[in-house]
DNA sequence: CTAGGGTTAG
């Protein structure tokens, strides 16, 4: 192919003169749309070069091509953007058009040195003379936007005031937005927001997704109400976002109504839509609906399924997730790294290893990177599972760690009792970097409650505030009370609750009530019995521990009198499930469910086993 | 040749 165009180039290059410039230009024209490579560009261009009426016209003529080669094959882009750069700078009489294609070109490339490139191009117009129109400044704030350079977009934004262009472009400014909400100057975005004279559907959009962006959720979902007062029309893009917002929040009722708005507006439902109002719908705990939705749309991609794996599993149904992503696999979808991530979480969650075990197989087999979100998961499902040894293995294995990374080991070495080698990773932490957060110090927490650590625990609550600024909440509270109810000090414990600054809940009278049955505390049992029913009422954990606690008091009566008391009030059970994998299928088992279709087996066997164990003279254990 | 969209962790 290169021999050819160098052929055919050298015998247009003798007959040169042999043709007017229309007929050469048009027969370089014909080359350049069926050049494919850099080195046949190159090729032609050096043809180009050598021919003296074409020479002025080469840049022109090459370079839209060459634009559009470096962004079909944005990897040799790198390569070449010297050579990218060599001919535009070298231009003597640049059309504007160029640098604004150039400048779009680098915008839409992934890599931050591009978009500093696309600034330095601007530079570059603004030194020659050129005057950047309103199509240049939308592109390269895109690109500032891209590698969130803040430095650089002020210098624009200054130079949008200096022109008036900010007053006259509404593009301008939406990009300029764009650019501030990406930074997280949510400020900054409201601020030219209110003192722009015209605002479009885009401007809407760009405010109220920085607001969502940044987590205030209801703050975004105002900024929407408060454009369908102004007349507005909501469409597919806008709503995406507050879908998003509405899903987040949990807001069932927000999110039917934007779904009625949806309606009364008669907006299409592409697979964007579609998998917001799926994930919605999820997320807000109408998870019938959301199957039906998912069920009826006419097309699916990866994320409309990984929104019904990871959705879910966020309302506790790991196994129908599981169901989910076995379906996938069965129409022959190719999980992504968020499916994956999902995926582990429910195994997490359903201590099914074996799973996990192959979607750690699948992760290396196609090369994935077991960091960031896979590799935590990793950790975290190993954890779960009961492989903290292969948890840790990942957890060392992985090259970059972050707090979530240090929370899942952390937390998993405190579940299995290994309290030291949690403290010691801990104390990792800050001599690479990374800034425990609160959940990690639940972690820290219980590790030093497992192992009875009562000053370490003590001296790691009071720096969570002193040192990491982090404001204990109910659950550090109730680590803290657990910490030294196990350890016998139930006065103690008692005395911190009177002076915690907030106001106690079910975590902390929860722990203070294990630690009465541990320590057979009857009289003070019953008082934070009553407590704890006061602020949950409706969970049954209070008379459950309460009559663990008569029981082993052999006050059988109360413990009996409280499980008649439980009986009327139909409480919401606190689950005690086990499950097991086989052949992929998750069977889970709840007390006294006879739901699975061999359950009358599997009794049968039970009692089996029971009475075997009975002639061997063990006695069963409650 | 212009701007704004979904799913993922402890």
């Amino acid at each position: 192919m290169n021999s050819q165009i160098i052929g055919s180039c050298r015998v247009q290059y003798q007959d040169a003169y042999a043709y007017d410039m229309n007929s050469q230009e048009l027969w370089v024209l014909d080359r350049l749309k069926s050049c494919k490579t850099i080195t046949q560009l190159k090729q032609i261009h050096a043809f180009l070069i050598k021919t003296s009426p074409l020479r002025l016209r080469a840049p022109q003529l090459i370079y839209p091509k060459l634009i559009s080669l470096c962004t079909t094959s944005s990897s040799s882009f790198g390569a070449n953007l010297t050579y990218f750069r060599s001919i535009l700078t070298n231009l003597e009489n640049p059309h504007v058009i160029l640098y604004n294609n150039a400048i779009k070109a680098l915008s839409s490339a992934q890599n931050s040195s591009f978009s500093l490139e696309a600034v330095a191009l601007f530079r570059e117009m603004l030194i020659k003379g050129l005057v950047p129109d309103n199509y240049t400044v939308p592109y390269v704030l895109k690109a500032c936007a891209q590698s969130q350079a803040l430095r650089e977009g002020e210098q624009i934004h200054a130079h949008c005031i200096k022109t008036g262009m900010l007053l006259s472009i509404v593009y301008v400014k939406n990009t300029l937005m764009r650019l501030y909400a990406v930074c997280g100057f949510i400020k900054a975005v409201q601020k030219l927001f209110d003192g722009s004279p015209q605002r479009d559907l885009v401007s809407w959009t760009t405010l109220i997704q920085g607001y969502v962006k940044m987590g205030f959720l209801r703050e975004g979902v105002a900024a929407f109400f408060e454009m369908c007062d102004s007349n507005l029309r909501a469409d597919e893009m806008t709503l995406v976002i507050v879908l998003s917002a509405s899903s987040k929040l949990g807001d069932l009722e927000l999110g039917r109504k934007i779904h009625d708005y949806m309606r009364d507006n008669e907006v299409n439902s592409d697979i964007f839509v579609g998998n917001a109002l799926v994930n919605m719908y999820l997320n807000c705990g109408d998870a019938d609906f959301a199957c039906k939705l998912f069920d009826e749309m006419p097309f699916r991609n990866v994320v409309s399924w990984n929104s019904m794996i990871s959705g879910l599993a966020h309302q506790g149904k790991f196994k129908e997730s599981l169901d989910v992503f076995r379906k996938m696999q069965n129409i022959g979808l190719k999980p992504d790294d968020v499916t994956l991530v999902g995926v582990l979480n429910s195994c997490a969650n359903l201590g099914v290893l074996e799973l996990g075990k192959w979607v750690h197989a699948y992760i290396d087999k196609n090369q994935i990177k077991a960091d960031g979100y896979i590799g935590n998961a990793l950790v975290d499902m190993y954890a779960k599972c009961g492989s903290i040894d292969q948890a840790f293995r990942v957890f060392q294995g992985m090259k970059s760690r972050d707090v979530y990374s240090y929370t899942a080991i952390i937390v998993g070495l405190a579940m299995h009792g290994e309290a030291e080698k949690a403290l010691l990773i801990f104390s990792e932490m800050p001599i690479v970097g990374i800034e425990p957060d609160e959940v990690t110090f639940i972690g820290v927490l219980s590790a030093c409650s497992h192992a009875g650590l009562v000053a370490e625990g003590q001296k790691y609550f009071e720096e969570m505030s002193s040192v990491y600024n982090l404001i204990p909440q109910t659950e550090h509270y109730g680590c803290m009370v657990d910490l030294l109810g196990r350890a016998g000090l139930i006065n103690e414990a008692e005395e911190f609750i009177k002076n915690m600054p907030i106001e106690p809940d079910a975590f902390v009278w929860g722990a203070l009530l294990g630690a009465c049955r541990i320590h057979g505390k009857v009289e003070l049992g019953e008082s934070v019995m009553r407590k704890l029913l006061e602020v949950e009422p409706e969970r049954d954990s209070a008379y459950i521990l309460m009559s663990n606690i008569y029981s082993s008091s052999n006050k059988w009566r109360d413990a009996l009198k409280l499980r008649k008391a439980m009986k009327g009030k139909n409480m919401k059970k606190t689950p005690g499930c086990s499950s097991i994998e086989l052949d992929g299928v998750v069977h889970e088992f709840r007390k006294g469910d006879k739901s699975h279709s061999k359950s009358k087996e599997i009794y049968k066997l039970l009692e089996d086993i029971m009475s075997q164990l009975k002639n061997h003279g063990h006695l069963a254990q409650y």
